[in-house]
Formats: C-alpha cells, sequence, structure tokens
DNA sequence: GTATATGCAAACAATTTGCACGCCT
DNA sequence: AGGCGTGCAAATTGTTTGCATATAC
C-alpha cells in the first residue's frame, strides 16, 4: 500500500511529538481540531494507527483507553493511580530485565510494556488517601 | 456494605481458579452459563468487580478487552503477538526490578503491570510468519 | 425483614467501518 | 487520472447500569 503524507497526519504527528502526557485519541482530536477544525476523530483514529505501523508512534493502553507516545525509544510509563498522570520513566532507572532465560525457553521477546502503578510524587505530598 | 455469598460468584471463581488460559469475561460468561443457564453477562462481570476488591482475583488488560486471573501472587504475563495466548511468567524467571531509584523520587509503587510480547514456544516452531 | 444480588435490556464509551467525495502524487 | 485518505454517521465491541424481583443473612 503506498503512502500518502497528508496534512492531517503531519498535524496529528506535530501535536504528539510535542506533548509528554501520553494522550488519548479524544484529547489529540480537540487539539487537531484547533488547527484543521473539520476533521473528524476517525481520521485520528485512522491515522495513530497508520503512525503506529510505521513505528513513528507507540501505544500504551491504559485501562479500556489507548494512550499514544511519539517517544519511541525504549521507556517505561509509571502510572499515578490517584490522578491518573502517566509519566515517563528511563530504562537507566529500572534495571534491566533478565531475557536470557526465557529466551531459552523458546519465547521470542519483541517489546515489552510495563507500568508500575502507584502514588507519583505529586499526589504523595498531599499525604494523604 | 456487607457482602453476600452467592452461588454465581463462587461458581465464577472456581471457573477462574481452574484454569490459565486468562480468560476475558466472555469467556468465563460461557462457562458459568453450562452451570448456571440463566446468568447473565451483568452478574458475571458485577462477580468479577467484586472478586478484584476482595483481591481474589487480579485484572489483566488485554487491548480493550479485560482479562482475569485468580492467580494473585506475583507473577508476570507474556502475551504472544501470534496467537496472543497469555502465559504466567514465574517471578523468578526475571530478575527484579530494581525500585529504590524511584522510591527516592518520590513515586510510591503500589503494583505493576508487567506484559512481554513476541512469540510463544508454540509459534516459535512454526518458524514463518 | 431487609438490603444486597440478580436477570434483563437499554445505555455507554471507545473505537472501527462503509460510503461517497476529495486530494496527493 | 487513479487510488489512497477524508468526513460523516452508523455500526461494533466491551462494559456498565437502572429497575423490578429474588435471595442471602
Amino acid at each position: 500500500m503506498q503512502r500518502r503524507n497528508t496534512y492531517q497526519r503531519q498535524i496529528i504527528y506535530e501535536i504528539l511529538k510535542n506533548t509528554d502526557i501520553h494522550p488519548t485519541a479524544d484529547w489529540i482530536y480537540s487539539e487537531v481540531r484547533k488547527i484543521i477544525p473539520n476533521i473528524s476523530l476517525g481520521t485520528v483514529y485512522r491515522n495513530l494507527k497508520v503512525l503506529k505501523e510505521e513505528g513513528a508512534i507507540i501505544e500504551i493502553t491504559d485501562g479500556k483507553q489507548s494512550r499514544f507516545d511519539a517517544r519511541v525509544d525504549k521507556h517505561f510509563h509509571f502510572k499515578c493511580n490517584n490522578c491518573g498522570s502517566i509519566y515517563d520513566i528511563e530504562s537507566s532507572e529500572v534495571s534491566n530485565l533478565e531475557m536470557s532465560a526465557l529466551e531459552k525457553k523458546g519465547f521470542n521477546v519483541d517489546s515489552m510494556e510495563i507500568t508500575l502503578y502507584g502514588e507519583c510524587p505529586n499526589c504523595n505530598k498531599a499525604g494523604d488517601n
């Protein structure tokens, strides 16, 4: 399939590149509409899928919603159980997983998703619940 | 809220205890109907939520579907990109994450979800795609 | 007896898709 | 010109919920 470089896709990618909040499709939709008022939500979803297939973005699943991230290098996520924010966690902050045992058993690990749940520094400050 | 020990909940829990396929709510529903033919899907969902709140089961999110697991001890999951199967990975097979750096930064880790993606031993055997 | 749980069906929320038209290449 | 991409709206999928009745305690 020959792929075209459409304005819609460019803008969607730009928006995703310029945020670190790991937005939902809906958030992206409302941002894009500030630039392309008549874009449709279906187009947003279709382009997110294309960008993901191209490896330009990753999809992270948050409950029954998807979130998207233009950071595609290896890193982890931390989700605050309290406010729902998703933080990037540097790879170096978490020691590497030892995969050799798995590989010996025939599991071929292409990628992994690691999500930590808890309270983030901001919510910790409040100090209750 | 005072909780009752209903037959429906018992059966749902039994079924989940006796499988390791990490089933969806729908699969559980069809299994329970073999025993309680007129149970409703809503009841299955409601009881899965209750069991989760009690800590008797865990919920693992697989794309936009939830899967459930009566194994609540610390372990990881491996999902095969090819067949979609979810395998239990023993904690000992993966070296522990180093959390102290995160804790120092104020992140309070309650729990984490780790999902590895790739090809499972069965699908590896086929050797293509 | 009384409040929680159930069955049913309708409501919801997130995402996908069919179709006719539009616009990149 | 031709086909991929779009906008729109309807359809799908997974899950939740309102309500009247049933049941555990």
